[in-house]
RNA sequence: GGGUGUGUAGCUCAGUUGGUUAGAGUGUUCGGUUCACAUCCGAAAGGUCAUAGGUUCGAGUCCUAUCAUACCCACCA
């Protein structure tokens, strides 16, 4: 299928001076595919890891959020495809419901054509091209990220599998008595024409009005008694008083006592309405008494019900007011409500009109008022499915990370209303239940043109419920739809249930809350052991990417830019779970710099090899390396594998990319390369094999544990350090790519070592800084001769005098020394201490820099007489706190040992100082 | 009304069982044509960790209160 294998055309075996993302992140994904390496087997010997990815709405394109969840995902299962898990990372698309038909009506309203215009079967086919046209362009955006997922396992919402799983899913909950039918008031969209779940409405803080209305009281004669005030209303929404059946007040209310059980008149339409108590209603609110319209409100519907009120609806399905609402029938919702306060105000029932600001509804996809309106709809009876759900999360059984939200998730999932599930649409699932023309209803879990007959009577008069279900149900079986249940597939049987489920906290309660429920009622297990939270990416001004604000940032186009492995460590390190980050092009470049490090880090250490490193982990440096540099990055290195490895169990996932990244930078590149450029130059034919060797060594492991964050770039590299793939097909995958490489393990820590080269590089930044001290201040001519040139230096090294004569080479090197002026020694003759020096204390050594000319004794001396007075204060903090018993006996061994070391370190260095102060 | 975050260097942010003198990037200043990298190297300045109390041998980290700010849930008509 593909050369990917071969070295690329038109490249030398040298690597170019910079990196440019483009030619390699176009370069492997297929080959990684053609390969199989994203397909897992369901291999007994190997423990399975599983993420379903939560699949994008197939509504357009993918924003930065996707990019982050797929960055998250692909980190957790690279990872563990590396560490020995049989790793299936599942992709898929969503319908999306609502949001996929309000696409498609968009479309059409271009055409200047409804969705009715075409009919129902039309229009699913409209709706079936646009996602043939965009489930395309994810898979290749997915792809282009670096998603490593199995295509070959890919699931849409909509395919029989799924589609399946819903029917089953709803058979088995509405035979069990779980999903029933019922008229509630519910939150309808005029707009959409269909009912929403409370949770996809969203609550708008406006500036609206307070009218307070007065009902007179009825007389024996059914008219108004002009002898009685009547009661007083307050309302927001003065037009729903045409659907008035009562009128509440507090039945403790001193106010209104008398009027209990009396009855008033409507005004407008004339209604004798009763006054009734209910303690649902607030004393200290308007006026204590409220107008009750069951058939609009969610409160006065509630109060209607325990009062046998009548429920009168006022409104047509588009939003406008039926014949219910007398002279206004026919109007719009806001035309009528001047009317109505226009009428009472000439009545003289309008008593004042106030400014008030209030909540008021609105649909989540298309922005328009919601009504709440009574309905008969499905519902999903939340009572008993919440309890298990509760009991997972409590008992362990799925961990929350953050941990914080576990308890946002109690609150709702303790306060849980039943599910509305029915929706008014055409796009979606339909509703698996049918009624006969003997008013039997049921539910069929089997293909719907098998359904031909009623199961009660055998009439073959039926027809399925014309509604579609909240696309949200669909969802929330995807970890186990997606796998073959409700057959016991292998697929299910091996890698269900899964592991993690990444998604952003805003959706919650839309799914992650759902799938606990549906996975433990119908699998009877938690559909996942984790549940990972990440956070919002936001603009650079910290507002949320919206189509309609136009601040969405593509991240395509950022991948083009920065390259995705650049774009993909940028939101990783640059967050924490749960948090939201601001996104900004600065970090994405500077994570693109790092890039352009490691590949340089790369060509260096591929220059100084001999030889292709060898391809397996196994193929480790000597036990005993015979330079400090070496030595030291060994142990430093093993250190990093652990802590990788360990943060990555904890979910830190940025906080172990944002180390590999600064260990790479600075400690690799910084310090070992630039320390190893000598045992590399050494004449020793075996010093240089082995240097080089240890240098391939740690690469290839920092390359490994990187490649989870950046997979283009270390495959790359890796290809390159390993003298570029052979198509010898007897190798094994693990040898082939770095995305089938054993995860690295631990070299060996040596605390000497670390101890030693420590030393070095203190000295060495400490003869750096002084340096730079005294060109900063010195003359334009002096700083000009100072400027690139190798300068005397006398070390009194000690105890330490053996290592550091060893290390004399990196110490001249590293800190611009002269060799032939440079003295180290245990103790230093008064020759090597010239007056005009400055003197550096650093542990127990001792670094005497005769700079010449350049020093400027009094601000030597008072350079050393700020660093006694630092030291001495450094002692007494030590020494007070190493008498203090409350520390000895409490705090941890290491941590008091700690504190001993530093004293001893700073009164080793205290008389050093005096003693240069005398001179 | 209930709940959850955030507040740390000029800016953007890390800081997970409380443990040295609080870190990174970026910006600023100074220096650098060392044969991997100027997408670079070296150095410096810059923080009373929002405020006030408390617990503790020890607090950016735990507790209480306050202020600022963001969000979630509820919906008082």
């Amino acid at each position: 299928m593909t050369d990917i294998q071969d070295k690329p055309e038109g490249e030398t075996d040298a690597m170019a001076k910079a990196y440019s993302h483009s030619d390699v992140e176009a370069r492997w994904y297929d080959w990684w595919e053609a390969q199989g390496y994203f397909t897992p087997q369901r291999d007994p010997n190997k423990k399975p890891y599983t993420i379903i990815m939560p699949p994008p709405n197939v509504t357009g394109e993918l924003h930065m959020g996707h990019a982050l969840t797929n960055a998250v995902e692909d980190i957790l299962i690279r990872w563990k495809r590396m560490d020995g898990y049989s790793a299936l990372y599942l992709p898929g698309e969503d319908h999306a419901g609502i949001a996929g038909q309000n696409v498609v009506e968009k479309e059409l309203a271009k055409e200047e054509i409804s969705r009715h215009d075409l009919g129902r079967e039309k229009f699913l086919e409209r709706t079936w091209e646009w996602m043939n046209l965009y489930r395309p362009r994810i898979r290749y955006q997915l792809r282009h990220l670096g998603a490593s997922c199995d295509w070959t396992r890919e699931c849409f919402t909509m395919d029989p599998g799924p589609v399946r799983a819903v029917r089953t899913v709803f058979k088995h909950l509405y035979d069990k008595g779980l999903i029933y039918k019922g008229e509630r008031i519910i939150n309808w969209c005029p707009r959409c024409a269909t009912t929403l779940s409370d949770l996809e409405v969203i609550m708008e803080t406006e500036p609206g009005f307070l009218w307070t209305i007065r009902y007179p009281l009825s007389g024996p004669d059914g008219t108004a008694d002009p002898s009685h005030p009547g009661i007083i209303v307050a309302t927001t929404r003065p037009e729903t008083m045409l659907g008035d059946t009562g009128v509440a007040v507090n039945p403790d209310d001193p106010r209104w006592k008398d009027m209990i059980g009396r009855t008033v008149l409507l005004p407008i339409m004339n209604r004798p309405i009763p006054v009734v108590a209910d303690s649902e209603v607030e004393l200290d609110f308007g006026t204590g008494a409220v107008k009750v319209t069951p058939g609009h409100d969610p409160l006065d519907f509630e109060i209607g019900k325990r009062h046998n009120l009548p429920i009168i609806n006022l409104l047509n399905l588009d939003g406008t007011l039926n014949e219910n609402a007398g002279p206004y029938a026919g109007q719009r919702v806001n035309q009528a409500r001047k009317g109505v306060v226009d009428r009472l105000e000439r009545e003289g029932y309008l008593i004042k009109v106030e400014p008030h600001t209030h909540n008021v509804p609105h649909c989540e996809r298309c922005g328009t008022v919601v009504e709440p309106i009574v309905s008969d709809q499905w519902f999903v009876s939340m009572q008993p499915l919440a309890g298990p759900a509760i009991e997972a999360v409590r008992n362990g059984d799925v961990r929350i990370v953050p941990e914080r939200f576990t308890k946002v998730y109690f609150h709702w999932m303790e306060n849980i209303r039943d599910w509305p599930i029915s929706r008014q649409l055409w796009w979606g699932h339909r509703i698996p239940v049918w009624y006969c023309d003997n008013s039997h209803r049921f539910a069929s879990d089997q293909s719907p043109e098998t359904v031909t007959a009623c199961p009660e009577c055998a009439s073959t008069q039926i027809h399925q419920d014309p509604d579609v279900l909240d696309t949200w149900f669909s969802s929330g079986l995807w970890p186990f739809s997606t796998l073959g249940w409700p057959d016991k597939t292998p697929d299910y049987e091996y890698f269900y249930p899964t592991d993690v489920m990444e998604t952003g906290y805003d959706i919650l309660f839309f799914w992650v809350a759902r799938m606990i429920f549906q996975g433990l009622e119908n699998t009877g297990q938690v559909p996942f052991h984790t549940v990972y939270l990440h956070g919002l990416v936001r603009d650079e001004q910290g507002k949320k990417m919206s189509k309609s604000v136009g601040n969405v940032v593509d991240p395509l186009i950022m991948a083009d830019k920065y390259g995705s492995d650049a774009l993909r460590m940028a939101l990783i390190t640059n967050s924490s779970p749960g948090n939201d980050q601001k996104f900004s092009d600065g970090r994405i470049e500077q994570t693109a710099h790092f890039a352009n490090k490691l590949w340089n880090a790369t060509r260096f250490v591929l220059s100084a090899a001999e030889a292709p490193a060898p391809r397996t982990a196994s193929a480790e440096p000597p036990s005993q390396p015979h330079s400090l540099p070496d030595r030291w990055i060994l142990s430093r290195y093993s250190r990093i594998v652990e802590q990788t490895t360990r943060m990555l169990e904890e979910y830190q996932l940025g906080e172990a990319g944002k180390m590999l990244q600064e260990f790479v930078w600075s400690e690799f590149c910084d310090w070992y390369i630039e320390a190893a450029k000598g045992s590399l130059k050494s004449d020793s034919a075996t010093q240089r094999a082995e240097t080089s060797r240890i240098a391939r060594y740690v690469l290839d492991g920092l390359l490994r544990l990187l490649h989870p964050y950046m997979p283009f770039l270390t495959e790359e590299l890796w290809q390159n350090l390993h003298g570029w793939p052979s198509k010898d097909d007897s190798l094994a995958s693990s040898a082939k790519s770095i995305m089938m490489a054993q995860w690295p393990t631990p070299h060996s820590t040596e605390d000497g070592a670390e101890r030693d080269f420590t030393l070095i590089m203190e000295i060495i930044r400490e003869i750096r800084n002084a340096r730079a001290d005294a060109v900063r201040d010195a003359p334009e001519n002096i700083k000009k001769e100072m400027t690139g040139r190798r300068i005397e230096a006398h070390i009194a090294g000690g105890s330490r005098t053996a290592m550091l004569k060893q290390e004399a080479d990196t110490l001249a090197r590293l800190a611009r020394l002269d060799p032939a002026r440079l003295t180290i020694a245990a103790q230093l003759s008064p020759a090597d201490r010239p007056d005009k020096a400055t003197t550096l204390v650093v542990g127990d050594t001792e670094v005497v820099l005769p700079l010449a000319g350049l020093v400027d004794l009094d601000a030597e001396k008072k350079r050393l007489q700020t660093e006694a007075e630092q030291t001495e204060a450094e002692i007494e903090r030590t020494e007070a706190l190493l008498a203090n018993e409350g520390f000895i006996g409490r705090a941890p061994a290491n941590v008091v040992e700690r504190e001993r070391a530093r004293l001893a370190s700073a009164q080793e260095r205290l008389p050093k100082l005096r003693e240069r102060l005398k001179e």
